[in-house]
DNA sequence: CCCATTACTTATCATTTGATAAGCAAATCA
DNA sequence: TGATTTGCTTATCAAATGATAAGTAATGGG
């Protein structure tokens, strides 16, 4: 195997994946929110409930803009702070009712244009798909 | 093939598509440009030449902001900008002998990663990956 | 030739984002 | 118990980014 070519097909692939990302992602934020606070918005969702810290890690960003960004999501009653009981100075990060029901919309609109995508598919291609993320996902892309 | 499901791997395998990348660009890039300068450094060491536009476009910014950065760019010397013979409004955009070695010097850096995060995998393995992108990219990822 | 369009530039402004210093309270550890 | 560390907050500043208005020069169509 040319690990060369493999790596040049990787890059254009990862190029790739980005801009349908893009294309699938546009403008399904509301305006209320910011890219920074949608994509907050959007771990949380996929992993509550979660501390600042584990949001500020995985989002590679500094612990006071982390801090900053979730005040002003919590000040729109988009996600909730129920802090630790065991220890008080830990808190845990969830969507709130409201927060819930924008990103379901978000998600939700994200899907159609999936669905779209992939709708003139054959059920052949479809199980190849589903095979490729799966390999990808389990050898490359593991974290 | 149930398409809910594949949605939800999509959308996981999308994000881990994001980190890795993250890990491999992470700190590539020289300080004296700023993350979009890089970005744009990127689009034209792949693709060029390029005019303002087709950046503008591919971006997804606007006109005027292209135009400052590339403008910035050019002060670095970074990039080279050539008018059109045929329709002098036009520009196309190189990579200065400057900006060739950065930019060769990031993609080294990032190669060298990737490498790294492949060494251990079996050719038996790498050939079922190769595979795997070939068949994301064109039947989901065309662009 | 005139007018509309295209390709790009300049200028300006608001907003977002990133970085840093300093602080506080709870927890841990010696 | 006192010192240190951890988890998070507040405040502040600089820089990057995004958006808009206005302008120039070249092109092209009628």
């Amino acid at each position: 195997m040319d690990k060369k070519a493999l790596f040049h097909k990787f890059v254009s692939f990862t190029t790739s994946v980005h801009e349908v990302t893009h294309a699938l992602t546009q403008d399904v934020k509301a305006d209320s929110v910011t890219s920074v606070q949608y994509k907050i918005l959007e771990n949380v969702k996929v992993s509550q409930p979660v501390t600042p810290t584990e949001i500020s890690d995985c989002m590679h960003m500094s612990m006071p803009n982390t801090s900053r960004e979730l005040k002003k999501l919590y000040e729109q009653n988009l996600i909730e702070k129920i802090s630790d009981k065991e220890d008080r100075r830990k808190q845990h990060i969830r969507l709130s009712k409201d927060g819930e029901i924008m990103m379901d919309e978000a998600f939700a609109a994200i899907e159609v244009r999936f669905q779209k995508l992939i709708e003139n598919i054959s059920e052949e291609d479809l199980k190849e798909i589903n095979h490729a993320l799966d390999v990808l996902q389990n050898k490359v892309f593991t974290r």
